[in-house]
DNA sequence: TGTTAGCACTCGGTATGCATGAGTGCTAAT
DNA sequence: ATTAGCACTCATGCATACCGAGTGCTAACA
């Protein structure tokens, strides 16, 4: 355990440093201080917590950077919430009262705001097709064989995709078919349909039409690969990244900013959802190794009691963790009131 | 006019800056070139082509590099198209053969290939819904007074948008007004909808249904703003921009990446479709200020004969013109074909 | 007259040496 | 336990010198 000096000192070093990122001396330490220590004093402290490895020494004869260790002790006992100030607040308030009804403008809004406020990156994952009921399924032959079904939840998702159609099919069976669709559907969890419906609604199909197997492909063709939409992850302000200065060099942020790009492994970038409340990632403590000197925070958002989703934050270790982890989780909840007042609890 | 053996300098200068991006010298010149001349013999004809403005020197005692006009003449006048490499074919009809039906998809596969085939960024205009016709209404009502209203075009795009719906209309009422809609509406154009049939519908709505005005207010919503969405630009490579040593300063590519992030107004940067053919606007022929060290080059493409939309790339001034013009012509060509294929003429 | 060899000159880039200053660790005095 | 003092380290900035690639110019040459 810390002593309560040495806590004051790391808290010390720590702010000072996700400031103005430049390694801290003990001089500079001794001026700005609450307690009033000499500088010898404070490089033996420093010196001491080099040693149990919360902090690092980039060279002999330079100021203290904080370890990834010891952002984590800082996150994990040291840091004092603040007050969000009041520009933030205000701006967050007109975000969120104007009572968006479709959901994924208000996550592309979150995802916007929160790179904004902070000059960070943000990650938004969008809420998953699985707990959103099926309200309406319709199947729109657009000629050519080709027709386009669409899949519309309680939660407002529209989801679209092309499905050709064997010219066989006739207009009627087609009505039919939509008319069987709904009524079996309705009020389903899209996360139940697959599993739990599939093959009684093909045997039922298999009764009612004649060209059952072109149905069966169709409808195969419409739930296939859902899983490929419901972890898309909203990125917003990825140049940010470049206004760090631990990210001047090209050659340290073009990887980053190239998987930024790509998105396909960002929905790992972000806890799972499930788990709900506040996450750190510090450094090393993300999975991809690309992001080792990075650092992710992120909370989840619900509807009602029930967790979604999460919104996330990314930048250097250098962070002003109190500042974002206040607002990350102030956001959070702020998308869950107006998720829930706007789609129900 | 040029030389011939100006031209062929200019032409040699030009290539061998584009691959190199370091100032070409006499001396190089001399041993690399086609004719056999004297570091000195091209030494006095690039001073006489810097006095012309076709090339620069970044400072004295230094080689030369094209300046813009430069590339404009090279551009207009000694460009020798080369042909395509096979593994560019290859690649290319890969994508294409895999007959895809949705054009956003299609779009899509086009901006990313673009950009790996070239390394620079590519811009795709998504095309408008104008030329569309539409197919389809749908009025899905998700509750708490809220409806999701979806348009459907022959070309396969689905509009959605979520509307409010007064609580006083009835199911039926919501019925007769799809019904309405989608009989007046089967087959016009959307571009024609507000200005022609607006009020018509409005009137035939005033008698059918009992609170038209709302009605009518819900239509006038799934109708306004679409300008919003004909507008949009598939942006692919990005980070392909950090790979390029002008852009290896940091303060130098962030305005542009963020420009590119943000995009309002991307469509600006490629000229408009409907002048057809190719484009090449170099360095300062750009209307941003920003993009005045870039070069966009541009080709559109079309359902059959009538262009709909323009693909482009963006990359430093120093860009290879003769394999990309080739390449972005190409590509407007087999996003051509699919399209009209998947379409119809 | 067009071409070329030769030469002086320019200038960016790299290496070197040196002074400066911020910062440390250690020791001895308080 | 704290601190003043001191020797030491190292990044940074600066002046200097040097090298090499490249030029412009002049004079010789075909």
């Amino acid at each position: 355990m810390l002593t309560d000096r040495q806590k004051i000192i790391l808290s010390a070093i720590v702010e000072d440093y996700v400031q103005s990122a430049e390694p801290v001396g003990s001089r500079a330490l001794s001026k700005q201080m609450r307690i009033p220590l000499s500088p010898a004093t404070i490089r033996n402290e420093m010196s001491d917590l080099e040693q149990l490895g919360l902090l690092d020494q980039p060279h002999t004869s330079s100021g203290r950077v904080p370890s990834q260790k010891g952002y984590r002790f800082y996150v994990d006992n040291l840091l004092q919430t603040t007050a969000l100030d009041q520009k933030t607040v205000v701006a967050l308030r007109d975000v969120y009262a104007q009572r968006i009804v479709e959901v994924e403008r208000m996550i592309q809004q979150t995802s916007q705001i929160l790179s904004e406020l902070t000059q960070y990156t943000s990650l938004v994952q969008v809420p998953t097709l699985r707990e959103g009921k099926i309200k309406h399924v319709e199947l729109i032959p657009i000629g050519n064989g080709a027709a386009v079904a669409i899949l519309v939840t309680d939660t407002g998702h529209v989801e679209n995709r092309h499905v050709k159609l064997d010219e066989q099919i006739s207009a009627d069976e087609l009505v039919a078919m939509v008319n069987l669709l709904n009524s079996r559907l309705k009020d389903v969890p899209v996360s139940r349909v697959k599993s739990h419906l599939y093959r009684e609604i093909a045997r039922e199909m298999s009764v009612a039409l004649e060209h059952y197997e072109d149905a069966i492909s169709v409808l195969d063709e419409l739930l296939k690969d859902n899983g490929k939409t419901d972890d898309k992850v909203f990125v917003g302000g990825t140049t940010n990244m470049l206004t760090q200065p631990e990210f001047r060099d090209v050659e340290k942020a073009r990887p980053v900013l190239e998987f930024l790009e790509h998105g396909s492994q960002l929905q790992k970038v972000l806890p799972r959802f499930e788990s709900g409340g506040m996450h750190v990632r510090i450094g090393v403590e993300n999975d991809f190794p690309l992001l080792h000197d990075c650092t992710v925070i992120s909370a989840t958002y619900s509807i009602g009691q029930t967790p979604i989703g999460s919104i996330g934050l990314l930048g250097p270790t250098r962070m002003d963790y109190a500042r974002v982890m206040r607002i990350v989780e102030y956001v959070a909840k702020s998308l869950s009131r107006a998720i829930t007042e706007a789609k129900g609890g």
